[in-house]
DNA sequence: ATAAATATTGACATAAGTGTCAAGTCATAT
DNA sequence: ATATGACTTGACACTTATGTCAATATTTAT
């Protein structure tokens, strides 16, 4: 994580800018401020100043960080090579599962901050649709009509965020066993053995931990 | 709302904790404050020192009403009389239709308030337990297996939990229009048009506003 | 009418946050 | 070795919040 700061002064504009990070995935919003990322890091707050304008531009860069990441890697996900409705699912599970390719922690943070500001809502409003477009697109490629292509990407969509938002701590071992079940509610179809298998072998780290 | 305070005082417990719970609803924990509340009530802030001995005491009110409210009538609306699976998921969706059964706004607000206090999320988790089993057992009546009638059942609270967190704002008629769809996502099956018509019909106040 | 109970107020003390500024320190390239 | 740019610091001014207290006002019951 640190590796950039080797041989360079004490802080830096990623310092802040990652412990500011931290503290809103965990925290939300309201907890990223000045002072207590000073002490976290350990150094005074006056020092942040030379980093950024204020607190406000350490916001804006959260901001942009999050949008650079989350919605780009789901929309190229549903679009991955699929020869069935459940294997495109699977796909798109790669996201849950992956935390390089989708922030869950960061976009339900970004969620709850975008309630009290306007110009936020915007930004995410325009993201969800985006999301929410390619998974339609999804489902319509594998012959489902409008009506329900649409109820089953916005049931992907707040399904996970759902999840997110309630804290569910479960074995990751038995997360990925229950995923078939869930992609039978999602599409209404049955994944292959092989779908899973091939799923499983894509997490194999996850597997082995607790 | 106000009527129970006619000829008494300005003030009372009752009129600072509906400005909290609505302060909590519309924009979380970190905003019920009480000087802005203050402000609200057009009185002075150390006026909320009679009714209450400090803000944690409204705050552990607020919990309170909560507590009594949501999570009872959701199990109750999962026992309801129905002949079929579809129908007893339309009696669980009456809970996102209407606010004096479920409120979901009040459910994310303390669901976001939880991630930063350990007691409350205590709380918040029976809260879910009780609701998960409630929708479990549901299934499970119906003839769902174990994997079934679980990943169902989340899938249920998971959506309607995204659903609140987006911030979707939809025309209720078309929202209800959509919900056959949802319902046979969540089941599986397609309901029958006596029972949607059913379910219209019990919410015939709804349909004629924009 | 008036005492008691019920509220409201302004003044005070304290804490935690934001932001500015002049002065200082530290690494490193020349 | 030293000047420069990159970074840190403490002191100051300001804002928003919490909570206490003695004095005051308003209802209500008798």
């Amino acid at each position: 994580m640190n590796i950039e700061n080797i041989s360079r002064q004490r802080g830096s504009e990623e310092l802040w800018l990652n412990a500011a990070y931290e503290m809103l995935r965990e925290n939300g919003i309201e907890a990223v401020k000045v002072m207590p990322l000073a002490k976290k890091l350990d150094l005074t707050r006056t020092s942040f100043y030379w980093h950024f304008t204020d607190r406000d531009a350490l916001l804006e860069a959260m901001i942009r960080r999050w949008e650079q990441k989350n919605t780009g890697n789901l929309v190229k996900q549903t679009t991955s090579f699929a020869e069935s409705i459940t294997e495109a699912m699977f796909n798109v599970f790669d996201c849950w599962l992956d935390e390089d390719l989708f922030d869950a922690r960061m976009d339900l943070a970004i969620r709850n901050w975008a309630r009290n500001n306007e110009a936020l809502q915007v930004r995410l409003d325009l993201a969800d649709a985006k999301r929410g477009d390619a998974l339609f697109d999804m489902f319509k490629r594998f012959g489902y009509d409008d009506a329900q292509a649409q109820a089953r990407s916005m049931t992907v969509i707040y399904t996970q965020i759902g999840y997110i938002s309630m804290e569910i701590h479960e074995n990751q071992t038995e997360r990925v066993a229950r995923m078939p079940d869930y992609i039978a509610v999602f599409t209404g179809k049955s994944p292959s053995t092989s779908e899973f298998e091939r799923f499983k072998a894509r997490h194999g780290d996850l597997l082995n931990q607790s």
